[in-house]
DNA sequence: CGGCAAATTGACAGCGCTGTCACACCAAGG
DNA sequence: CCTTGGTGTGACAGCGCTGTCAATTTGCCG
């Protein structure tokens, strides 16, 4: 096998020295026009590769950034990922994923470990992580860049959000519009801001309702499929005539977790109780009856917020904290009230 | 902030050279007990992290491992990427990710460049890029080491796999068992060999009960919950009488989808029809009624075939293709024929 | 106790690239 | 004509570690 094709190499072939293929390589300032194409027309004819550790050692950077999550929900996190995978390949950057555990006693310990050893340029933050006050505190100390994924806290942070609040009235709506005036919520995991948005919006579209808070409506998840499955049992034992007509749950995997746990308890859904759920997954569309929920751009998120990211590591700006759009998916799973 | 610490601070600290240190450091052998412990202690009392960067520069090693895939189910191959994780943690080496389009035309060279920028130490293939002829012979040719999981072919290659033959022959048995007649086989995708095997072992096992052989019953799908669905409203649309009473579909997404199917369809699982899969994903739990499927071990299988990986990587012995165990989980979506 | 092989340790030169700084060159101004 | 200041390029010294090989120590034998 050849041997490799190396910077040095490249200059010699173009005629210059190797800081100036450095430069071009680098896309730095000041270097004229016709040297500039001289540089990258030799290192195209040479199928010139540039040796990442060697860049890493001599100019301390590791174009790597890492995705950090703790999250039971693999659809979702998969989404994200292959979104900050396409950013990262626009940059040249190379990814790395850490599932962590937020509640674990070493957890900020475990990230400072993890940055000393592979020294990313930055990190990505998905929930619930990125509101994990030490953590984020740690982070600035050691004046590691991070960009969050629906954080609570969007001052002087960038990354992705949607508009929950907004979302979630807009689901509420849709229920009360069918007809439906005992809604229950199944809360999603407490560590969660998306938990607290999304009960607050539930809380506050019923009071403009004018309808009544009912305790027994709203029943604690922590977003796995086996606390909808909970929940639901809970929710489908009231007596007759207390019980929902729909359930709202924070998320698609409790959402799915409550149908499954209708068709226990013999209600037809959405005949018997309509259910939604939150985030569109491809969970929401490979149960049946196909879940009403909202589609979240996760993907798209992933990719917006590893863009911001490294924009601002490029020194390109200081990055920004980008709004997402999301829709209202109306299939199945929810009809008027009975 | 303090300077990092060094690999040469820690030598003087523990009296010894620079090179003894990274004698320790990479657990080489010739190192004499006592100057062990004094080099390690003072790597503790020091906290000393090595710059991946410059053992790989001098090294010419990476400590990388790429794990590439080309599969539809995010399931699946949440659970082999969490199995390879765990398996780096333990020899501190850190994982990429990379999906990829087997049948691109650009899909080897694709693989190239990754190599040739990441210079991976070694990779981890999952099915279907397990049984790409053209990539194989490139890594050989490049001399780059691969784990491959559930590949068509053992020989020579280290990794991970259960006996597919023998759990489809369990599935089929115990269909038959429960009076089944006229089982249909929803079939994979082309490019994968778990299709094969599967679609082998299903005729296999009518002939052997001495089942005639009904072409109308193999229908073709692609491992997603949209083929499965598709495949399951062919199947159902059969004349009275000529449709199946019970679906092996080759893995548990396209069984979600032929739930889904048969709810729309008015059939009822496992009353009219049941149903079973392959793999035990998560989703085998996530739908109503829960699935029958084979359990794979999928997690313990990317650990395997990763630490497999590793410890030929560091010259421990040859590695080798490790059978894991297999389980028939018997859940609600079968049931006795009508 | 000398002598020899094996075990242990260290000196030194890079790995392939970039930061720093010096130098060469050019246009504009005095 | 010589400065001045900006722009473009190159020389050189590392970045932090490990490979090579030589030097030293140890263990063991007669």
């Amino acid at each position: 096998m050849r041997m490799r094709v190396r910077l040095e190499d490249v200059a010699r072939a173009a005629g210059v020295s190797p800081k100036t293929v450095s430069r071009v390589l680098n896309d730095e300032a000041n270097v004229r026009a016709p040297t500039r194409e001289k540089v990258l027309a030799a290192m195209a004819a040479m199928d010139y590769r540039p040796h990442q550790s060697a860049r890493s050692l001599a100019s301390n950077r590791s174009f790597l950034i890492a995705t950090l999550y703790d999250n039971p929900s693999s659809n979702y996190l998969t989404e994200i990922q292959a979104g900050v995978l396409e950013a990262c390949d626009v940059y040249h950057y190379s990814m790395m994923l850490r599932p962590l555990h937020v509640s674990a006693e070493d957890f900020v310990e475990r990230v400072d470990r993890l940055i000393s050893h592979h020294r990313p340029d930055g990190l990505v933050l998905t929930p619930p992580i990125t509101d994990h006050p030490g953590l984020l505190q740690r982070l600035r100390e050691r004046r590691v860049l991070y960009a969050s994924i629906s954080p609570v806290e969007h001052k002087g942070t960038i990354g992705a959000f949607i508009d929950e609040p907004e979302a979630v009235r807009r689901m509420m709506a849709t229920l009360l519009s069918l007809g439906h005036r005992r809604i229950a919520h199944v809360i999603g995991h407490p560590d969660h801001g998306a938990s607290q948005w999304r009960l607050a919006g539930y809380r506050q579209a019923l009071a403009e309702a004018g309808l009544p808070r009912d305790p027994a409506l709203e029943v604690a998840g922590d977003f796995s499929f086996g606390s909808g499955v909970a929940a639901a049992r809970r929710l489908f034992s009231l007596p007759r005539g207390r019980g929902p007509t729909a359930v709202f749950a924070a998320n698609d995997d409790m959402a799915a977790g409550v149908i499954w746990a209708a068709g226990e308890h013999g209600l037809a859904v959405p005949a018997d109780v309509s259910v939604c759920g939150f985030d569109d997954t491809p969970i929401a569309r490979q149960i049946w009856p196909a879940l009403t929920t909202i589609h979240q751009p996760s993907r798209e998120m992933g990719r917006i917020a590893a863009l911001q990211l490294m924009e601002s590591l490029r020194g390109r700006g200081p990055g920004a904290m980008v709004r997402a759009p999301f829709s209202l998916e109306l299939r199945e799973s929810t009809a008027p009230a009975a």
